[in-house]
DNA sequence: GCCAGACTGTCAACGGTTTGACACTTACCG
DNA sequence: CGGTAAGTGTCAAACCGTTGACAGTCTGGC
């Protein structure tokens, strides 16, 4: 594997770079010039399955996003314990410590699927918002609202029994999920019953009981490594009417 | 009550307004111009005790900064039950939709103690935020650094049984509390079995059998409406060196 | 196509938390 | 200086999720 993708046809990639960032929600607010700036200064990073792409504690900061596949972003804490956090889809973007240069990572990501990273080094795009500071408040604005998404998670961790956080979770990454869908609504998700417990803080046992009992209900489907939401709107109803904590 | 906050003496109301925004981590990085103009704009909310600040659901934007007392943030979930994410002491700072004109509230605040908010006006702090760029890089890495917090909170609740979390939980209070204490370390706080039970997603009851272990420990003490951490480094390390998760 | 390893379904026993109920204590307000 | 409402300690029973163990199933790579 040669580094083919560094330096041949510097063109198509920044092209490529570009349609990648100008496609993320905490880039598309920068004005065209800005955007190629950021997408010249940017590298492309393909990744395969289960490869560890940053681990916690490492120092040099980059804005990720992902280009392709999908990555899992986790946690350890002190004791070595795991807890995956999220997963992040095309669009999604990452990179918890842009913000705060010199700081190491807080969190790790891992690959889930083969894919790639479009990557933006730290630096350059704390410099390139300096340049272009029109585009400050919408940073703002999207971080606010990372914010009040992991609040919602606290909260519903707090406040439902397991059905309802699982239900919850699953209806989360779906409406995350949204963009390059197929036309009826369902989504499938790569996730075995262990990652589910590790997002959850529950056991493989006792997601199994649950995912059946949703199951049960038909609003979700599930398989070997796969579990399917067929229809976010009839799941998002269901959750809310639920007479259960 | 007259309204004798809002007009006499304007100096030194500026004047207090000012060492109070000064005292905040978000706006202590702006330089002394702005904080003079936040300052100028802001004004003094006395408030008392378990008096409802801000309602989920208000359109009105502001920064608040805690001036005296504190505060309580919760959140109330679509079906009414509420959960408490945590309390405000002087020089923290709050009001979840600033980064976002025309969101509603999404949390909602509620006096704790006597005290005071000093506010500064959503827009007029946007605004200030644009004529002084150079201070938004602080304020991107502020907001990261409560997204990583809220983060830590989600680990512990999915990792720790409920003597760790409800441990880490008034550490982590116990630590934000650092400023304006007495000289032996030992923070005290007000509150109530019931509000640890509506942080932590607890009983009363569960509260009460776990802050009973904690005090055999001697790693706390707690009496009527009050819980009082005695040394936090104590409480810290046998966190961190208890054997069960 | 086959095989090793990852993933899964299921069960009984255990343990910690909630539920619900009741008597007691403290703080605050007039 | 009482009286009342809010806060508290405690208990047994029911419940729910984990623990631990094992056999069965799927999948991807060779």
């Amino acid at each position: 594997m040669s580094e083919t993708h560094t330096d041949a046809h510097a063109d198509g990639r920044s092209e490529h770079n570009l349609r990648v960032l100008s496609g993320c929600s905490l880039l598309s607010g920068l004005p065209e010039q800005a955007l190629r700036e950021a997408a010249a200064m940017a590298r492309v990073r393909p990744f395969r399955a289960n490869e560890v792409l940053y681990a916690r504690g490492e120092v040099q900061s980059a804005l990720s996003v992902v280009g392709a596949g999908s990555v899992r972003i986790s946690s350890t804490s002190s004791d070595g314990r795991e807890i995956m956090l999220t997963l992040f889809e095309p669009g999604a973007w990452f990179g918890d410590t842009v913000f705060s240069p010199g700081v190491p990572r807080v969190f790790g990501a891992t690959a889930h699927s083969d894919g790639e990273l479009v990557e933006v080094p730290g630096q350059g795009y704390r410099d390139l918002l300096a340049r272009y500071p029109e585009a400050y408040p919408r940073t703002l604005d999207m971080l606010s609202r990372r914010l009040w998404s992991a609040i919602s998670i606290i909260e519903d961790n707090a406040l439902r029994d397991m059905p309802g956080r699982v239900g919850r979770r699953l209806l989360f990454l779906a409406q995350m999920h949204e963009p390059g869908e197929t036309g009826d609504g369902a989504v499938t998700f790569k996730l075995t019953r262990e990652h589910i417990a590790n997002m959850m803080g529950m056991t493989r046992q006792g997601v199994h009981r649950v995912l059946k009992a949703l199951e049960r209900e038909g609003l979700i489907a599930f398989s070997y490594g796969r579990v399917t939401v067929p229809d976010r709107e009839a799941l998002r109803r269901y959750l809310e009417e639920r007479p259960e904590k």
